[in-house]
DNA sequence: GAGCAATTATTAGCAGGCTAATACTTTAAC
DNA sequence: GTTAAAGTATTAGCCTGCTAATAATTGCTC
């Protein structure tokens, strides 16, 4: 391998390892009686700080695609953790809001969340992070041109 | 942030990232006049590498599951790029082979696949790439004990 | 060698990512 | 004000990832 880029090596590497956090995520969730997806959770989480938000924006910040999180939400909904309300400035939109047991739900899952994330993490240091967000940072523009 | 773990930023930005190479590939295969997937390469990349493969260890080397593997190849097949044959040694096994037009592909695609490769990791260097895999294989390391 | 466990692959069913097409509403242009 | 363009959300259809259950074969143990 004269240059890294020649293997196949970054993508294989990235795409391995968030499958890896998205299986431990998962199992934990089913082990603690968490009835819910990885996915479900992120909306969820992107909710509970957010109240009110619309489907497109929640589309744009975990950047899944429109499709998806209409998806999801419905999922939400049938469960009865999240609501689905007609905005009045704008009647093309959803305002979305937790439910209670969404919130119930929020405050029950998110220091399993934040516990998965520190073990995750590990050893690794402030540096680190700062090389991480560089590398992905970069890998991310050059494709964005 | 007192500590990067508390944030959702790795396992955000991890998904984030890779789900834009594979947009990028996808798009450039579209763009390219190739029928086929990202993932459909993948496979066709490890068996081109390693013809007479099992299905078993194709799931290995990709992190795919079994039922993946299987369903990938079922198009594979149909499309005539690849051949199941059963194997010898063990009746419950199949080696995989590619035929003349999945050979014709590889040999197409593969330059485009290091192109964009080449794309992705831009001005990288080597000790990037040395930080790089460390730190994902130690977010995958923590996550496997 | 009979019976049981492990291995290999498949099927079915649910969830999520993508595109394309559609319905409805709002905004802009004239 | 009417018409055209843009924005918001949904639906349908394909592909992939996951689990659980199944069928067929092999290997092990007695």
């Amino acid at each position: 391998m004269t240059h890294p880029s020649d293997s196949r090596a970054y993508f294989f590497k990235i795409d391995t390892t968030i499958k890896k956090i998205r299986n431990v995520l998962q199992k934990r969730f089913n082990d603690s009686g968490f009835d819910l997806t990885v996915d479900q959770w992120v909306l969820i989480d992107h909710v509970a700080r957010n109240q009110g938000i619309s489907q497109n924006m929640l589309a744009e910040l975990t950047t899944k695609d429109a499709p998806t999180v209409t998806r999801i939400l419905d999922l939400l909904v049938k469960k009865g953790l999240v609501e689905r309300r007609m905005s009045d400035e704008d009647r093309r939109k959803f305002n979305i809001f937790l439910m209670p047991e969404g919130t119930k739900t929020f405050e029950m899952v998110l220091p399993v969340v934040k516990e998965i994330r520190r073990q995750g993490w590990g050893e690794l240091n402030e540096e680190d992070y700062a090389h991480f967000v560089r590398i992905m940072d970069s890998i991310y523009q050059n494709f964005s041109e």
